[in-house]
DNA sequence: CGATCACGC
DNA sequence: GCGTGATCG
């Protein structure tokens, strides 16, 4: 391993990844003792105290088990990310001028047809005007949700639109006004003069260790709706190559088979089986040829609430279902994997009782509202818990597996290199000629990270954009 | 600047 | 569960 700097921030992270703002005080405070305000910490006095800060923290990270994420992942990952953001990648801008074009028409004809709708013209994206029209000039039942007022959020609009034509123009209007205010008409501005936007990816964001992107945000692109999908077509590689899209499948309920060792689950990762199918025929007791598309869709939405530390409330929402139901299908579903029941339970009380937890590769974080007698925050900070090391030892692994890719691509001498990471997700920009080489590299490195009780497979797509890919 | 909403994994 | 960002007031 090459021998790197020291990277403060990246140390008090590792050691505290809670602490959501390291600031240099803070830094000093915490670990050297000594108090002083931003301003007397002057660069100079910074200069005298670094190397003792090295030492310190060199140390702390040593006899809490954390010097090989610190140093083998985190600080090994800085180069790689500095060279993804610096290469960037090439939008289609001329493309999304004319979809810009093409949006706002349609936009305008919805805001007409809203207008006409309610009598009246106001401002839509205003939530407390549109309350105003929705529940007291037309009168619409609500029954619904509130806070500072009714809400208008798009499950209360989904179940008016049963009612009146109204929600339903609204939602259309917010979807594409969301749409172009955040990607079609926001990303072009970013473009540098070759035509590509470069992210900046944060590794001291998440307190579970994923990265996150900023200015622009390339972690959040569009993919569930028609409109989505064309904004992904945007993203296009250089002349000459191909985007390979490489995406580990269902990551969070591998590590989940492998940490939990529950032999149901053991096995449908083993033999290759469709996990959510697999869950519906253990929670609706029935064999997987009889499963409905609905009750498939049911379970895969438990199987995500499970990896999200499932609260009865959350689920009923999602589903649409009573609380009552949707305690029944969690039942049902710990009762059948069993072994999950058990992980989840070792998750809060280890938590609680040692004080942290800690992912494959090491990586910790402690639980601080385990300790409060407020049960909202209890059972909040419970999930938190139950979320933590599926989402984090996710984050690891990733993070390893750009590592030893990007370190195998430069070694092998290739052109190819990865442009986006997408928390499941690589995207790489591929010279023709290496798309066969570069496809088995990246299966490799991906599935190859770490070994786990389960496979971990990968699933690659090649095409001329980033939505061709998939 | 907090609240609301919506996009991703 | 974890994020970022647009918009309003």
């Amino acid at each position: 391993m090459a021998n790197r700097p020291f990277d403060l921030e990246l140390a008090a992270f590792t050691l505290d990844p809670n602490d959501r703002e390291p600031s240099m005080s803070r830094i000093v405070a915490k670990y050297l003792d000594i108090e002083l305000s931003e301003e007397e910490l002057t660069p100079a006095l910074l200069a005298t105290l670094a190397g003792k800060l090295e030492e310190v923290l060199t140390k702390e990270l040593k006899d809490k088990g954390l010097w090989t994420v610190y140093h083998d992942t985190e600080l090994a990952l800085v180069p790689v990310l500095a060279r993804i953001e610096s290469a960037g990648v090439q939008l289609d801008v001329a493309y999304l001028k004319t979809l810009s074009t093409k949006l706002h028409a349609e936009l305008l004809t919805l805001e007409e047809e809203i207008y006409g709708l309610s009598g009246e013209r106001f401002n839509i994206q205003s939530p407390k005007q549109l309350q105003t029209i929705l529940f007291e000039k037309l009168g619409l039942t609500t029954g619904k949700k509130t806070k500072t007022g009714h809400s208008t959020n798009v499950q209360v609009l989904t179940e008016l639109a049963n009612h009146h034509p109204l929600p339903g123009k609204i939602l259309e209007y917010r979807h594409l006004a969301k749409l172009l205010s955040t990607y079609i008409d926001t990303l072009p501005k970013q473009v540098d003069s070759k035509g590509r936007v470069h992210t900046t990816y944060n590794q001291t964001i998440a307190s579970t260790g994923r990265l996150s992107s900023t200015d622009p945000n390339l972690q959040n692109i569009p993919i569930r709706t028609d409109i989505g999908r064309k904004i992904r077509q945007a993203f296009i590689p250089m002349e000459g190559c191909v985007f390979l899209a490489a995406d580990y499948s269902q990551i969070e309920l591998r590590l989940l088979a492998h940490f939990s060792k529950d032999p149901n689950l053991l096995e449908a990762f083993r033999t290759n089986e469709d996990i959510h199918t697999r869950t519906a025929t253990l929670i609706f007791d029935k064999a997987a040829d009889l499963v409905t598309p609905d009750e498939r869709r049911i379970a895969k939405t438990v199987n995500f609430g499970v990896v999200y530390g499932m609260g009865p409330f959350k689920l009923a929402t999602d589903l649409h279902i009573s609380m009552k139901e949707a305690k029944s299908f969690i039942d049902a579903y710990f009762a059948r994997y069993a072994e999950v029941s058990a992980l989840m339970q070792s998750f809060e009380t280890t938590a609680r009782d040692e004080g942290y937890l800690t992912t494959i590769l090491g990586r910790k974080k402690t639980f601080p509202g385990l300790s409060s007698k407020n049960r909202v925050v209890y059972e909040a900070t419970k999930r938190e818990a139950m979320n933590y090391p599926l989402q984090s030892s996710a984050a690891d692994i990733i993070k390893r597996a750009m590592i030893t890719l990007d370190e195998a691509l430069r070694e092998g001498r290739y052109t190819s290199r990865i442009v986006l990471q997408v928390h499941d997700e690589l995207v790489l920009e591929v010279p023709r000629a290496e798309t066969e080489a570069v496809t088995h590299l990246v299966v490799e490195h991906m599935q190859n990270a770490v070994q786990l009780e389960v496979p971990l497979t990968v699933s690659v797509g090649i095409g001329d954009s980033w939505m061709a890919a998939h």
